[in-house]
DNA sequence: ATGCGATGCGTCAATGTGCCGCAGGATAGA
DNA sequence: TCTATCCTGCGGCACATTGACGCATCGCAT
């Protein structure tokens, strides 16, 4: 019998993203499976095809990090894929727990699907990466720390707030603003 | 013969911070070995002393090329030490990179010596419980920080607001209240 | 002396924040 | 199933902070 075609998986619960995402991708040359949710994921993992993905595109983008949770087993059933993670709500804390967790690659969105492709293509790491010529903003600066307690929090906003001593209004209104730049 | 004292390597060049953290680190107990510039560190670790150090600082603002650079043949020599990243110019990607090199963990300046001790200790990604720490606020951190950025800076207001693209008029308001909050 | 950049400060409009309240969803226990 | 609790999203409003502009002063090197 002949070959299988590589594919791609794309996880992620985004209706309209995702759509998108799938029609671009294919675009690009790259057939797109698509799982909806971390329950399709598990009973995916529990019997996985037999033919595996060549990479994946994990989106964490769900309330709390659950998509971090996948991650470990992700690995173990695809040693040999590419695992890119790829997150409305980047934050250095969540970046290094991908990796350390056995993603190949971590992308802030919002990012096209070349730059997931590149993402996906491009894993050595740029020894040259010299230090960006400023120092973080205050707004960044503040932006990672708030990731950094909501996870510890699970995600939980009026815990975070108390905890930050900040108010919950206040909180899920930066929240709401996804893409801190600077 | 007697066990040698597991001590703490710090790879530094700023000679206050420096300062500062080996004494900080000394009064909780870790004896530190200095190296202050990239060019000591690569003498270093031509000829490696007998007793290797437990863990490793390596601070990416090293004059000159990128302390990512010496991440790979640090983890040659020292296989079984913990590396700790730290930077003052955080960024997702530099945090992906220092970890696929082989660092245990990132951490972004401003960063006190307890901040520093937990990220070497706590080296599991955060999936199943959250470290029970007391969070700092978001203004006190921006304080903090602040203060840092413009001690770098010689206490230059301008020049601060301009690294922190922050406006100079907030940034003067700002100093102008001394009282930190929380 | 002249130019340049830093500083302190006033003003005003645009944003942001503290605080209150309400309705809906999820959950645990009676 | 009913109920108490906690969390969440969101509207609204008064007050606080910020962004942007301008201006006078000062130190410093040319």
């Amino acid at each position: 019998m002949s070959e299988q075609q590589a594919y791609l998986l794309l996880i992620d619960d985004d209706e309209s993203f995702g759509q998108l995402m799938v029609r671009a991708l294919a675009r690009r040359g790259w057939p797109v499976e698509r799982l909806h949710n971390a329950n399709a994921v598990e009973t995916w993992l529990d019997v996985p095809p037999p033919h595996l993905p060549e990479r994946v595109v994990l989106d964490l983008n769900l309330a709390g990090d659950s998509g971090l949770r996948l991650l470990p087993r992700l690995r173990e059933v695809l040693p040999d894929s590419k695992i890119l993670v790829l997150t409305g709500f980047a934050s250095i804390a969540t970046a290094v727990d991908a990796i350390k967790l056995g993603a190949d690659n971590y992308l802030a969105k919002p990012a096209s699907a070349d730059d997931i492709l590149h993402a996906l293509d491009d894993l050595e790491p740029n020894l040259e990466q010299a230090a960006p010529e400023a120092p973080m903003s205050v707004r960044r600066l503040a932006w990672e720390h708030i990731q950094r307690v909501l996870a510890e929090h699970d995600g939980n906003i009026s815990a975070t707030a108390r905890a930050l001593n900040m108010h919950r209004r206040t909180l899920q209104r930066m929240l709401a603003k996804k893409p801190v730049s600077r």
